[in-house]
DNA sequence: TCCTCCGATTTTGTTAACAATATATCGGCC
DNA sequence: GGCCGATATATTGTTAACAAAATCGGAGGA
Protein backbone atom coordinates (compact mmCIF):
# COMPACT_ATOMS: atom_id res chain seq x y z
CA UNK A 1 0.00 0.00 0.00
CA UNK A 2 2.25 2.90 -1.21
CA UNK A 3 1.12 6.05 0.81
CA UNK A 4 0.95 8.33 -1.72
CA UNK A 5 -0.73 6.30 -4.58
CA UNK A 6 -4.20 7.94 -3.77
CA UNK A 7 -5.74 10.12 -5.86
CA UNK A 8 -2.24 11.70 -6.61
CA UNK A 9 -1.96 11.31 -10.63
CA UNK A 10 1.21 12.78 -11.76
CA UNK A 11 4.74 13.38 -10.13
CA UNK A 12 4.56 17.16 -10.98
CA UNK A 13 1.63 17.73 -9.55
CA UNK A 14 2.36 15.96 -6.48
CA UNK A 15 5.85 18.17 -6.24
CA UNK A 16 3.22 21.18 -6.33
CA UNK A 17 0.66 20.28 -4.09
CA UNK A 18 3.45 19.34 -1.50
CA UNK A 19 4.94 22.46 -1.64
CA UNK A 20 1.98 24.42 -1.66
CA UNK A 21 0.59 22.68 1.17
CA UNK A 22 3.71 22.95 3.05
CA UNK A 23 3.97 27.00 2.19
CA UNK A 24 0.42 27.58 3.32
CA UNK A 25 0.87 25.55 6.72
CA UNK A 26 3.83 26.81 7.74
CA UNK A 27 1.86 30.42 7.28
CA UNK A 28 3.79 31.82 4.43
CA UNK A 29 1.01 32.45 2.55
CA UNK A 30 -1.43 34.01 4.29
CA UNK A 31 -5.12 33.08 4.50
CA UNK A 32 -7.34 34.58 1.34
CA UNK A 33 -4.10 35.10 -0.83
CA UNK A 34 -5.29 34.47 -4.17
CA UNK A 35 -3.73 31.29 -5.63
CA UNK A 36 -3.44 32.22 -9.82
CA UNK A 37 -3.06 29.02 -11.97
CA UNK A 38 -0.40 31.31 -14.60
CA UNK A 39 1.92 32.54 -11.06
CA UNK A 40 2.19 29.56 -9.62
CA UNK A 41 3.01 27.52 -12.53
CA UNK A 42 5.70 30.03 -13.03
CA UNK A 43 6.83 29.80 -9.75
CA UNK A 44 7.43 26.07 -10.40
CA UNK A 45 8.39 26.23 -13.59
CA UNK A 46 5.46 23.26 -15.16
CA UNK A 47 2.42 23.83 -16.96
CA UNK A 48 -0.95 24.61 -15.64
CA UNK A 49 -2.02 21.46 -15.80
CA UNK A 50 -0.47 19.83 -12.60
CA UNK A 51 -0.83 23.21 -10.82
CA UNK A 52 -4.68 22.49 -12.07
CA UNK A 53 -4.48 18.99 -10.27
CA UNK A 54 -2.23 20.03 -7.13
CA UNK A 55 -5.27 22.95 -6.01
CA UNK A 56 -8.19 20.25 -6.76
CA UNK A 57 -6.08 18.02 -3.96
CA UNK A 58 -5.64 21.38 -1.74
CA UNK A 59 -9.57 22.11 -2.01
CA UNK A 60 -9.63 18.09 -1.09
CA UNK A 61 -7.94 18.40 2.00
CA UNK A 62 -10.01 22.02 2.73
CA UNK A 63 -6.97 24.06 3.22
CA UNK A 64 -7.87 26.19 -0.11
CA UNK A 65 -11.57 27.37 -1.37
CA UNK A 66 -11.61 27.17 -5.02
CA UNK A 67 -14.46 28.83 -6.54
CA UNK A 68 -15.83 28.52 -9.98
CA UNK A 69 -14.44 30.49 -12.92
CA UNK A 70 -12.58 32.61 -10.69
CA UNK A 71 -9.82 31.12 -8.66
CA UNK A 72 -8.73 29.39 -5.64
CA UNK A 73 -7.48 31.49 -2.43
CA UNK A 74 -5.60 30.17 0.78
CA UNK A 75 -8.84 28.83 2.52
CA UNK A 76 -10.15 31.67 5.86
CA UNK A 77 -11.26 29.38 8.74
CA UNK A 78 -14.26 31.04 10.46
CA UNK A 79 -15.23 30.47 14.07
CA UNK A 80 -18.17 27.83 12.74
CA UNK A 81 -15.46 26.31 10.10
CA UNK A 82 -13.43 25.38 13.44
CA UNK A 83 -16.22 24.40 15.48
CA UNK A 84 -17.23 21.68 13.01
CA UNK A 85 -13.47 20.84 12.50
CA UNK A 86 -13.40 19.98 15.88
CA UNK A 87 -16.77 18.08 16.35
CA UNK A 88 -15.65 16.02 13.17
CA UNK A 89 -12.18 15.49 15.02
CA UNK A 90 -13.87 14.05 17.92
CA UNK A 91 -16.02 11.93 16.36
CA UNK A 92 -13.30 10.31 14.75
CA UNK A 93 -10.86 10.19 17.48
CA UNK A 94 -12.68 9.02 20.05
CA UNK A 95 -13.68 5.97 17.51
CA UNK A 96 -10.40 5.18 17.11
CA UNK A 97 -9.39 4.87 20.48
CA UNK A 98 -12.45 3.10 21.01
CA UNK A 99 -11.15 0.42 17.81
CA UNK A 100 -8.00 0.43 19.36
CA UNK A 101 -8.89 -0.83 22.61
CA UNK A 102 -10.47 -3.36 20.99
CA UNK A 103 -7.53 -4.82 19.21
CA UNK A 104 -4.83 -4.38 22.40
CA UNK A 105 -2.26 -6.42 22.66
CA UNK A 106 0.66 -6.54 24.39
CA UNK A 107 3.13 -4.22 21.82
CA UNK A 108 0.65 -1.25 21.33
CA UNK A 109 0.38 -0.18 25.03
CA UNK A 110 4.13 -0.66 24.78
CA UNK A 111 4.38 1.35 21.94
CA UNK A 112 2.29 4.44 23.75
CA UNK A 113 3.57 4.28 27.40
CA UNK A 114 6.94 4.63 25.40
CA UNK A 115 6.29 7.80 23.34
CA UNK A 116 4.30 9.10 26.23
CA UNK A 117 7.78 8.93 28.29
CA UNK A 118 9.41 10.30 25.03
CA UNK A 119 6.59 13.19 25.75
CA UNK A 120 7.05 14.11 29.19
CA UNK A 121 10.83 14.71 28.20
CA UNK A 122 9.76 17.59 25.77
CA UNK A 123 7.25 18.97 27.93
CA UNK A 124 9.95 19.62 30.99
CA UNK A 125 12.34 20.59 28.68
CA UNK A 126 9.89 22.84 27.59
CA UNK A 127 8.25 24.19 31.07
CA UNK A 128 5.19 26.17 29.74
CA UNK A 129 5.64 25.17 26.05
CA UNK A 130 4.30 23.75 22.87
CA UNK A 131 3.63 20.29 23.25
CA UNK A 132 0.79 20.16 21.35
CA UNK A 133 2.11 21.89 18.16
CA UNK A 134 4.68 19.86 16.49
CA UNK A 135 4.56 16.69 15.50
CA UNK A 136 4.87 15.60 18.99
CA UNK A 137 0.91 15.20 19.91
CA UNK A 138 0.18 14.54 16.96
CA UNK A 139 2.23 12.13 16.77
CA UNK A 140 0.06 10.44 19.60
CA UNK A 141 -2.83 10.56 18.29
CA UNK A 142 -1.40 9.41 15.07
CA UNK A 143 -0.36 6.18 16.67
CA UNK A 144 -3.73 5.55 17.83
CA UNK A 145 -5.48 5.82 14.52
CA UNK A 146 -3.39 3.53 13.23
CA UNK A 147 -3.63 1.16 16.15
CA UNK A 148 -7.24 1.70 15.35
CA UNK A 149 -6.55 -0.81 12.52
CA UNK A 150 -9.18 1.41 10.28
CA UNK A 151 -7.28 3.07 7.13
CA UNK A 152 -10.16 5.27 7.02
CA UNK A 153 -9.50 6.66 10.06
CA UNK A 154 -6.37 7.53 9.55
CA UNK A 155 -6.36 8.93 6.08
CA UNK A 156 -9.42 11.38 7.05
CA UNK A 157 -7.13 13.04 10.17
CA UNK A 158 -3.73 13.00 8.54
CA UNK A 159 -5.49 14.10 4.69
CA UNK A 160 -8.27 16.56 5.81
CA UNK A 161 -8.46 17.20 9.59
CA UNK A 162 -4.70 17.83 10.87
CA UNK A 163 -4.03 19.66 7.70
CA UNK A 164 -7.22 22.11 8.29
CA UNK A 165 -6.08 22.14 12.16
CA UNK A 166 -2.92 23.73 11.45
CA UNK A 167 -4.20 26.04 8.98
CA UNK A 168 -6.16 27.31 12.03
CA UNK A 169 -2.85 27.38 13.87
CA UNK A 170 -1.36 29.50 11.86
CA UNK A 171 -3.48 32.53 12.72
CA UNK A 172 -3.21 32.49 16.72
CA UNK A 173 0.63 31.13 16.50
CA UNK A 174 1.66 29.49 20.04
CA UNK A 175 -1.54 28.46 20.57
CA UNK A 176 -2.83 26.39 23.65
CA UNK A 177 0.24 25.81 25.99
CA UNK A 178 -1.59 22.93 28.16
CA UNK A 179 1.18 20.91 27.45
CA UNK A 180 0.88 19.44 31.02
CA UNK A 181 -2.71 18.82 31.10
CA UNK A 182 -2.66 17.53 27.37
CA UNK A 183 0.21 15.24 28.34
CA UNK A 184 -1.71 13.84 31.65
CA UNK A 185 -5.05 13.03 29.74
CA UNK A 186 -3.06 11.16 26.99
CA UNK A 187 -1.50 8.45 29.83
CA UNK A 188 -4.97 8.27 30.91
CA UNK A 189 -6.20 7.57 27.22
CA UNK A 190 -3.21 5.25 26.80
CA UNK A 191 -4.19 3.43 29.97
CA UNK A 192 -7.27 2.50 29.15
CA UNK A 193 -6.38 1.41 25.44
CA UNK A 194 -4.16 -0.94 26.72
CA UNK A 195 -6.49 -2.29 28.98
CA UNK A 196 -8.89 -2.70 26.48
CA UNK A 197 -11.58 -0.63 27.98
CA UNK A 198 -13.07 1.02 24.45
CA UNK A 199 -16.03 2.76 25.82
CA UNK A 200 -13.42 4.59 28.16
CA UNK A 201 -11.34 5.48 25.78
CA UNK A 202 -13.38 6.77 23.69
CA UNK A 203 -15.01 8.76 26.32
CA UNK A 204 -11.35 10.27 27.52
CA UNK A 205 -10.24 11.08 23.99
CA UNK A 206 -13.55 13.24 23.46
CA UNK A 207 -13.09 15.06 26.66
CA UNK A 208 -9.40 15.60 25.72
CA UNK A 209 -10.24 16.69 22.01
CA UNK A 210 -13.45 18.97 23.51
CA UNK A 211 -10.76 19.96 26.05
CA UNK A 212 -8.12 21.41 23.15
CA UNK A 213 -11.70 22.99 21.31
CA UNK A 214 -11.91 24.94 24.17
CA UNK A 215 -8.48 26.36 24.54
CA UNK A 216 -7.99 27.36 21.37
CA UNK A 217 -11.89 28.55 21.39
CA UNK A 218 -10.93 31.79 24.25
CA UNK A 219 -8.32 32.22 21.90
CA UNK A 220 -10.92 32.89 18.57
CA UNK A 221 -12.88 35.07 20.97
CA UNK A 222 -10.93 38.67 20.54
CA UNK A 223 -9.67 38.40 16.49
CA UNK A 224 -12.31 39.57 13.64
CA UNK A 225 -13.35 36.59 12.70
CA UNK A 226 -16.15 36.43 9.74
CA UNK A 227 -16.68 33.46 7.66
CA UNK A 228 -18.04 35.05 4.39
CA UNK A 229 -21.15 33.60 3.27
CA UNK B 1 -23.11 28.54 -0.40
CA UNK B 2 -23.93 27.06 -3.45
CA UNK B 3 -23.95 23.41 -3.10
CA UNK B 4 -22.23 22.05 -6.27
CA UNK B 5 -19.31 25.05 -5.50
CA UNK B 6 -16.73 23.08 -3.70
CA UNK B 7 -13.99 21.66 -6.42
CA UNK B 8 -15.90 21.17 -8.97
CA UNK B 9 -14.08 23.08 -11.23
CA UNK B 10 -15.28 22.98 -14.63
CA UNK B 11 -18.93 22.88 -15.98
CA UNK B 12 -17.60 19.61 -18.49
CA UNK B 13 -15.56 17.99 -15.64
CA UNK B 14 -18.81 18.46 -13.27
CA UNK B 15 -21.14 16.52 -15.57
CA UNK B 16 -18.74 13.76 -16.46
CA UNK B 17 -18.45 12.92 -13.19
CA UNK B 18 -21.77 13.01 -12.20
CA UNK B 19 -22.36 10.83 -15.54
CA UNK B 20 -20.06 8.05 -14.75
CA UNK B 21 -20.88 8.40 -10.36
CA UNK B 22 -24.71 7.77 -11.80
CA UNK B 23 -23.51 4.75 -14.14
CA UNK B 24 -20.95 3.24 -11.79
CA UNK B 25 -23.52 3.72 -8.47
CA UNK B 26 -26.55 2.01 -10.76
CA UNK B 27 -24.31 -1.06 -11.45
CA UNK B 28 -23.78 -0.33 -14.91
CA UNK B 29 -20.19 0.10 -14.55
CA UNK B 30 -18.90 -3.21 -12.50
CA UNK B 31 -16.45 -2.62 -9.80
CA UNK B 32 -12.67 -3.63 -11.86
CA UNK B 33 -13.73 -2.08 -15.02
CA UNK B 34 -11.20 -0.17 -16.35
CA UNK B 35 -11.41 3.31 -17.32
CA UNK B 36 -9.56 4.71 -19.93
CA UNK B 37 -9.37 8.29 -20.67
CA UNK B 38 -9.68 8.46 -24.34
CA UNK B 39 -12.62 5.83 -24.14
CA UNK B 40 -14.38 8.26 -21.52
CA UNK B 41 -13.42 11.36 -23.67
CA UNK B 42 -14.88 9.94 -26.39
CA UNK B 43 -18.14 8.88 -24.62
CA UNK B 44 -18.84 12.20 -23.38
CA UNK B 45 -17.61 14.67 -26.42
CA UNK B 46 -15.10 16.26 -24.20
CA UNK B 47 -11.29 16.67 -23.95
CA UNK B 48 -9.04 14.60 -21.43
CA UNK B 49 -8.59 17.50 -19.28
CA UNK B 50 -12.31 17.49 -18.03
CA UNK B 51 -12.33 13.83 -17.53
CA UNK B 52 -9.18 13.43 -15.39
CA UNK B 53 -10.36 15.57 -13.20
CA UNK B 54 -14.13 14.03 -12.65
CA UNK B 55 -11.91 10.48 -12.40
CA UNK B 56 -9.69 12.54 -9.41
CA UNK B 57 -12.79 13.41 -7.90
CA UNK B 58 -15.04 9.98 -8.20
CA UNK B 59 -11.67 9.03 -6.84
CA UNK B 60 -11.69 11.43 -3.35
CA UNK B 61 -15.11 10.17 -3.18
CA UNK B 62 -14.16 6.85 -2.82
CA UNK B 63 -16.03 4.95 -5.23
CA UNK B 64 -13.24 4.80 -8.38
CA UNK B 65 -9.31 3.71 -7.44
CA UNK B 66 -6.16 5.66 -9.72
CA UNK B 67 -2.87 3.75 -9.60
CA UNK B 68 -0.33 6.32 -10.86
CA UNK B 69 1.14 5.63 -14.61
CA UNK B 70 -1.71 2.88 -14.87
CA UNK B 71 -5.40 4.63 -14.97
CA UNK B 72 -8.39 4.35 -13.25
CA UNK B 73 -10.50 1.80 -12.45
CA UNK B 74 -14.26 1.13 -10.76
CA UNK B 75 -12.96 0.45 -7.23
CA UNK B 76 -13.61 -3.12 -5.48
CA UNK B 77 -14.99 -3.09 -1.97
CA UNK B 78 -13.47 -5.91 0.07
CA UNK B 79 -15.37 -7.12 3.03
CA UNK B 80 -12.13 -4.75 5.15
CA UNK B 81 -13.10 -1.42 3.25
CA UNK B 82 -16.65 -1.69 3.97
CA UNK B 83 -16.16 -2.78 7.57
CA UNK B 84 -14.08 0.54 7.68
CA UNK B 85 -16.58 2.33 6.04
CA UNK B 86 -19.36 1.86 8.50
CA UNK B 87 -17.05 2.42 11.95
CA UNK B 88 -16.75 5.60 10.19
CA UNK B 89 -20.25 6.24 8.99
CA UNK B 90 -21.17 4.54 12.59
CA UNK B 91 -18.96 7.49 14.66
CA UNK B 92 -20.45 10.34 12.15
CA UNK B 93 -24.01 9.85 12.09
CA UNK B 94 -23.95 9.03 16.10
CA UNK B 95 -22.04 12.72 16.61
CA UNK B 96 -24.66 13.93 13.85
CA UNK B 97 -27.21 12.68 16.16
CA UNK B 98 -25.71 13.87 19.52
CA UNK B 99 -25.47 17.22 17.67
CA UNK B 100 -29.01 17.30 16.01
CA UNK B 101 -30.39 16.55 19.76
CA UNK B 102 -28.61 19.19 21.02
CA UNK B 103 -30.20 21.88 18.93
CA UNK B 104 -33.69 20.10 18.58
CA UNK B 105 -35.67 22.89 18.54
CA UNK B 106 -39.56 22.33 18.34
CA UNK B 107 -39.53 22.14 13.95
CA UNK B 108 -36.87 19.57 13.93
CA UNK B 109 -39.03 17.00 15.83
CA UNK B 110 -41.99 17.43 13.51
CA UNK B 111 -39.85 17.33 10.31
CA UNK B 112 -38.94 13.68 11.92
CA UNK B 113 -42.18 12.54 12.37
CA UNK B 114 -43.56 13.84 9.36
CA UNK B 115 -40.73 12.09 7.32
CA UNK B 116 -41.21 9.13 9.21
CA UNK B 117 -44.90 8.73 8.60
CA UNK B 118 -44.33 9.29 5.23
CA UNK B 119 -41.65 6.10 5.14
CA UNK B 120 -44.11 3.88 7.29
CA UNK B 121 -46.42 4.22 4.38
CA UNK B 122 -43.71 2.84 1.81
CA UNK B 123 -42.60 0.00 4.51
CA UNK B 124 -46.42 -1.09 4.48
CA UNK B 125 -47.21 -0.79 0.98
CA UNK B 126 -43.94 -3.38 -0.10
CA UNK B 127 -44.40 -5.18 2.91
CA UNK B 128 -41.14 -7.11 3.63
CA UNK B 129 -39.44 -4.43 1.17
CA UNK B 130 -36.37 -2.36 0.19
CA UNK B 131 -36.94 0.67 2.44
CA UNK B 132 -33.25 0.71 3.33
CA UNK B 133 -32.06 1.09 0.15
CA UNK B 134 -33.99 3.77 -1.91
CA UNK B 135 -33.63 7.69 -0.89
CA UNK B 136 -36.25 6.18 1.30
CA UNK B 137 -34.04 5.88 4.17
CA UNK B 138 -30.86 8.07 3.49
CA UNK B 139 -33.60 11.01 3.74
CA UNK B 140 -33.65 10.14 7.48
CA UNK B 141 -29.78 9.85 7.74
CA UNK B 142 -29.57 13.14 5.88
CA UNK B 143 -32.17 15.15 7.86
CA UNK B 144 -30.43 14.08 11.16
CA UNK B 145 -27.14 15.13 9.49
CA UNK B 146 -28.82 18.95 8.33
CA UNK B 147 -30.58 19.31 11.86
CA UNK B 148 -26.68 18.65 13.16
CA UNK B 149 -25.93 22.35 12.05
CA UNK B 150 -22.14 20.56 11.11
CA UNK B 151 -21.83 21.48 7.41
CA UNK B 152 -18.59 18.47 7.68
CA UNK B 153 -20.59 15.96 8.43
CA UNK B 154 -22.97 16.53 6.21
CA UNK B 155 -20.73 17.02 3.14
CA UNK B 156 -18.52 13.65 4.32
CA UNK B 157 -21.91 11.64 4.31
CA UNK B 158 -23.32 13.03 1.47
CA UNK B 159 -19.92 13.17 -1.01
CA UNK B 160 -18.32 10.02 0.33
CA UNK B 161 -19.69 7.61 2.56
CA UNK B 162 -23.24 7.15 1.04
CA UNK B 163 -21.70 7.10 -2.99
CA UNK B 164 -19.26 3.98 -1.46
CA UNK B 165 -22.31 2.28 0.25
CA UNK B 166 -24.56 2.57 -2.70
CA UNK B 167 -21.18 1.13 -4.83
CA UNK B 168 -21.48 -2.07 -1.64
CA UNK B 169 -24.92 -2.82 -2.62
CA UNK B 170 -24.28 -2.70 -6.36
CA UNK B 171 -22.63 -6.64 -5.67
CA UNK B 172 -25.38 -7.37 -3.18
CA UNK B 173 -28.79 -6.73 -4.90
CA UNK B 174 -31.66 -5.92 -2.58
CA UNK B 175 -29.66 -6.24 0.55
CA UNK B 176 -30.89 -5.61 3.96
CA UNK B 177 -34.63 -6.01 3.41
CA UNK B 178 -35.25 -5.29 7.36
CA UNK B 179 -37.17 -2.67 6.71
CA UNK B 180 -39.77 -2.87 9.55
CA UNK B 181 -36.98 -3.23 12.69
CA UNK B 182 -35.08 -0.13 10.98
CA UNK B 183 -38.30 2.25 10.96
CA UNK B 184 -39.06 1.27 14.31
CA UNK B 185 -35.05 2.36 15.37
CA UNK B 186 -35.63 5.35 13.38
CA UNK B 187 -38.73 5.97 15.26
CA UNK B 188 -37.10 6.00 18.56
CA UNK B 189 -33.81 7.64 17.20
CA UNK B 190 -36.33 10.76 16.44
CA UNK B 191 -37.71 10.68 19.84
CA UNK B 192 -34.30 10.82 21.71
CA UNK B 193 -33.44 13.76 19.30
CA UNK B 194 -36.84 15.87 20.02
CA UNK B 195 -36.29 15.05 23.64
CA UNK B 196 -32.84 16.64 22.84
CA UNK B 197 -31.18 13.67 24.35
CA UNK B 198 -27.97 13.95 23.01
CA UNK B 199 -26.35 10.67 24.40
CA UNK B 200 -29.09 8.35 24.36
CA UNK B 201 -29.99 9.65 20.17
CA UNK B 202 -26.01 8.51 19.99
CA UNK B 203 -26.12 5.36 21.38
CA UNK B 204 -29.18 4.44 19.25
CA UNK B 205 -27.95 5.58 16.11
CA UNK B 206 -24.45 3.73 16.68
CA UNK B 207 -26.62 0.67 17.85
CA UNK B 208 -28.33 1.32 14.46
CA UNK B 209 -26.18 1.39 11.98
CA UNK B 210 -23.88 -1.73 13.80
CA UNK B 211 -26.99 -3.70 13.15
CA UNK B 212 -27.03 -2.39 9.06
CA UNK B 213 -23.80 -3.48 9.09
CA UNK B 214 -24.52 -6.97 10.90
CA UNK B 215 -27.16 -7.44 7.86
CA UNK B 216 -24.90 -6.39 5.45
CA UNK B 217 -21.90 -8.55 6.98
CA UNK B 218 -23.88 -11.97 6.93
CA UNK B 219 -24.37 -11.61 3.00
CA UNK B 220 -21.25 -10.95 2.90
CA UNK B 221 -19.76 -13.93 3.81
CA UNK B 222 -20.58 -16.17 0.55
CA UNK B 223 -19.43 -14.59 -2.32
CA UNK B 224 -15.86 -14.38 -2.89
CA UNK B 225 -14.12 -11.29 -1.64
CA UNK B 226 -10.73 -10.45 -1.77
CA UNK B 227 -8.83 -7.22 -1.24
CA UNK B 228 -5.66 -6.67 -3.17
CA UNK B 229 -2.86 -5.88 -0.89
C1' DT C 1 8.67 -26.06 -22.46
C1' DC C 2 9.69 -22.20 -19.92
C1' DC C 3 12.10 -18.04 -19.03
C1' DT C 4 14.17 -13.67 -20.38
C1' DC C 5 14.88 -9.83 -23.05
C1' DC C 6 13.55 -6.59 -26.41
C1' DG C 7 10.49 -3.86 -29.20
C1' DA C 8 5.86 -2.20 -30.46
C1' DT C 9 1.66 -0.34 -28.83
C1' DT C 10 -1.29 1.62 -25.80
C1' DT C 11 -2.17 4.73 -21.99
C1' DT C 12 -1.13 8.20 -18.87
C1' DG C 13 1.46 12.70 -17.77
C1' DT C 14 2.54 17.22 -19.52
C1' DT C 15 2.58 21.09 -22.38
C1' DA C 16 1.12 25.16 -25.02
C1' DA C 17 -2.43 27.37 -27.57
C1' DC C 18 -7.50 28.53 -27.90
C1' DA C 19 -12.18 29.88 -26.03
C1' DA C 20 -15.21 31.59 -22.54
C1' DT C 21 -16.03 33.87 -18.40
C1' DA C 22 -15.38 37.16 -14.80
C1' DT C 23 -13.01 41.28 -13.20
C1' DA C 24 -11.23 45.91 -13.68
C1' DT C 25 -10.96 50.30 -16.12
C1' DC C 26 -12.58 54.19 -18.43
C1' DG C 27 -15.99 57.12 -20.61
C1' DG C 28 -20.57 58.85 -20.69
C1' DC C 29 -24.72 60.27 -18.44
C1' DC C 30 -27.76 61.83 -14.80
C1' DG D 1 -19.69 64.54 -8.24
C1' DG D 2 -21.56 59.98 -8.28
C1' DC D 3 -23.51 56.15 -10.77
C1' DC D 4 -24.17 53.18 -14.80
C1' DG D 5 -22.67 50.85 -18.89
C1' DA D 6 -19.33 49.37 -22.47
C1' DT D 7 -14.86 48.13 -23.50
C1' DA D 8 -10.42 46.04 -22.24
C1' DT D 9 -7.78 43.10 -19.53
C1' DA D 10 -6.73 39.22 -17.01
C1' DT D 11 -7.89 34.62 -15.44
C1' DT D 12 -10.02 30.30 -15.66
C1' DG D 13 -12.00 26.36 -18.62
C1' DT D 14 -11.04 23.50 -22.59
C1' DT D 15 -8.70 21.48 -26.32
C1' DA D 16 -5.28 19.03 -29.11
C1' DA D 17 -0.60 17.72 -29.71
C1' DC D 18 3.73 16.02 -27.50
C1' DA D 19 6.56 13.16 -24.18
C1' DA D 20 7.21 9.51 -21.01
C1' DA D 21 5.92 5.45 -18.76
C1' DA D 22 3.82 0.92 -18.47
C1' DT D 23 1.84 -3.06 -20.50
C1' DC D 24 1.64 -6.60 -23.91
C1' DG D 25 3.44 -9.56 -27.49
C1' DG D 26 6.87 -12.14 -29.65
C1' DA D 27 11.56 -13.75 -30.68
C1' DG D 28 15.47 -15.88 -28.92
C1' DG D 29 17.85 -18.82 -25.96
C1' DA D 30 18.50 -22.11 -22.04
Amino acid sequence: MLTKSEESRGVAAERVALALQEEILAGRLAPGSRLGEVALAERFEVSRGPVRSALNQLADAGIVTIVPNSGARVREMGREDARALYEVRAALEAEAARLAAGQADARSGETLTQLLGQHAQEVSSHPQGAYLQGPGDRDFHIVIARLSGNPLILRYLTRELYPQLSLLRVKHRNVTGRGQAALLEHRRIAEAIACGDGEVAALLMRRHIRASWEALEAQLAAPSEESEA
